[in-house]
DNA sequence: GTGCTAAGTTTGGTATGACCAATTAACAGG
DNA sequence: CCTGTTAATTGGTCATACCAAACTTAGCAC
């Protein structure tokens, strides 16, 4: 027999369906999150509610979305892939690849806040705003709580990545601070603590802040760049246990093909 | 706060999923036969059309049925190649990630390249030059394998990615390179079909080889992302070449009616 | 005040019936 | 026999109603 390249007439749970999944995939649905009530959606997208079922059924069945009779319907934790393998887990809590990490996050930072310079629209900056006030906020406040200004932070850089309007780097992004958020917290904690960082830290933030506001994509880069050199930085200064030469010396290291371990 | 162990009271329509499912593969239902009507398989399953119809979209979702209006429900012909991967299902299906995709890539690549010019000791000097060699020998080839020009390629590019000496960046490039392995492999099929992308192919992989043999990380960077803008670019052309063959073809089969499929 | 129970509300799950639109089959006229 | 029209079939969509699980709130007991 034949193939089908027909004109096919697209059912409307699919197009649905394929909205959902991009406002999943681009942010608008966070991970976790609850979706609202089937009849609102059928609302908003003008459609009946069966066919938003259908939609949201056939997304529940690919393992994008999960719903409860009764309880809601929500946005799965982790769209698969990446990070929620044990062995970078395991990776995560041995010293020696910390600054590989923050390596890696380096240039990922780098690239959102190039692209979200580049691209952010106005609400993206309202979002980005918001953060960056509730970091300040913080920062004003004499007795901070760490946990609070960890959180804070990792939610003015996700917003950053949100505003680059690239579906993987987001993903990769929050692949990564779930990582950080369980192993390295504790490390940063001591960062925080020291009283002459954290107007460092805010000047850093704020100049992030001002290039992507402005449109300056090398400047943001730039901004987040030394951001990421500092914390790099700090923690090398604060730990002891590597100098700069040893860091250098790390670089050098030789890695067996065997590497592959991964 | 607990995870979701509970009792779950399976929705009906998953139940009938699964039923069909099975008749599908214990061969009730052969591949390409049509499936009974709607409305006489809701009577026979004893469950209600919307419940019914459910199943089968899900079914269709993933790949199992497809159905057309006024025509009916068929089993598809082959049931091998089924994406599970999700992020694989969304490449195929959003053709605006792709270049997402290779954003990413990019930049993944710029900083291999540059922490490999940085970093990379004889040992990886050497299995880098190895499989640049290969590449070469392969673009001296006449008529080459797209298969294993596609291959080398990429095992060049991991080459570079391990000499970075960093295993997240090497973890997260290996990931990447299956995605697109399997999903747009064919695509760069028809880039390295067009005979004069080969030299300027040739001479970006000469330039990021040089520079990182010459230990010059910012240059292995700029050559890494002209190589991957270069791709980029091509594949866009070639996206709307396509459009443009679509078009052409559409006006053909008006013309000449026996230029349709079969 | 604290904690637990129980009602009321929200929200997903199912069912019924109707109508539309594309397809297919049957039919009438040439 | 062919062709164009008509009717029946069948998937697609919609509106509505009701059920059941889960959540929210309020009130009661201690």
């Amino acid at each position: 027999m034949m193939k089908y390249p027909r004109v096919k007439q697209p059912r409307i749970s699919d197009m649905v369906m394929q909205q959902l999944e991009s406002m999943i995939l681009d942010g608008t649905f966070n991970p976790g999150q609850k979706l609202p009530p089937e009849r609102e959606l059928a609302i908003q997208f003008e459609v009946s509610r069966p066919s938003l079922r259908e939609a949201i059924q056939k997304l529940v069945a690919r393992g994008f979305l999960y719903s409860r009779q009764g309880g809601g319907t929500y946005v799965v934790e982790e769209i698969g892939h990446s990070f929620s393998d044990p062995l970078l887990q395991l990776l995560s809590s041995h010293d020696e690849f910390k600054y590989d990490l923050l390596e890696f996050r380096d240039a990922l930072e780098g690239v959102s806040a190039y692209y979200a310079a580049l691209r952010s629209t106005p609400e993206d900056k309202q979002r980005i705003t918001q953060h960056f006030d509730s970091l300040l906020a913080i920062y004003e406040n004499m007795d901070p709580e760490l946990e609070a200004e960890a959180e804070a932070d990792a939610a003015f850089h996700l917003a950053i990545a949100e505003a680059a309007h690239n579906v993987i780097l987001l993903h990769t992004m929050r692949g990564l601070f779930n990582l950080l958020k369980e192993s390295i917290v504790a490390n940063l904690s001591n960062l925080f603590e020291k009283r002459e960082s954290r107007p460092l830290l805010k000047a850093q933030h704020q100049a992030l802040y001002d290039a992507i506001m402005n449109a300056d994509p090398e400047r943001a880069q730039q901004a987040a760049h030394e951001h990421l050199a500092f914390v790099e930085d700090s923690l090398l200064e604060l730990s002891r246990m590597e100098t700069r030469k040893e860091r250098a010396l790390r670089r050098a290291r030789v890695l067996n093909p065997s590497t592959s371990l991964i």
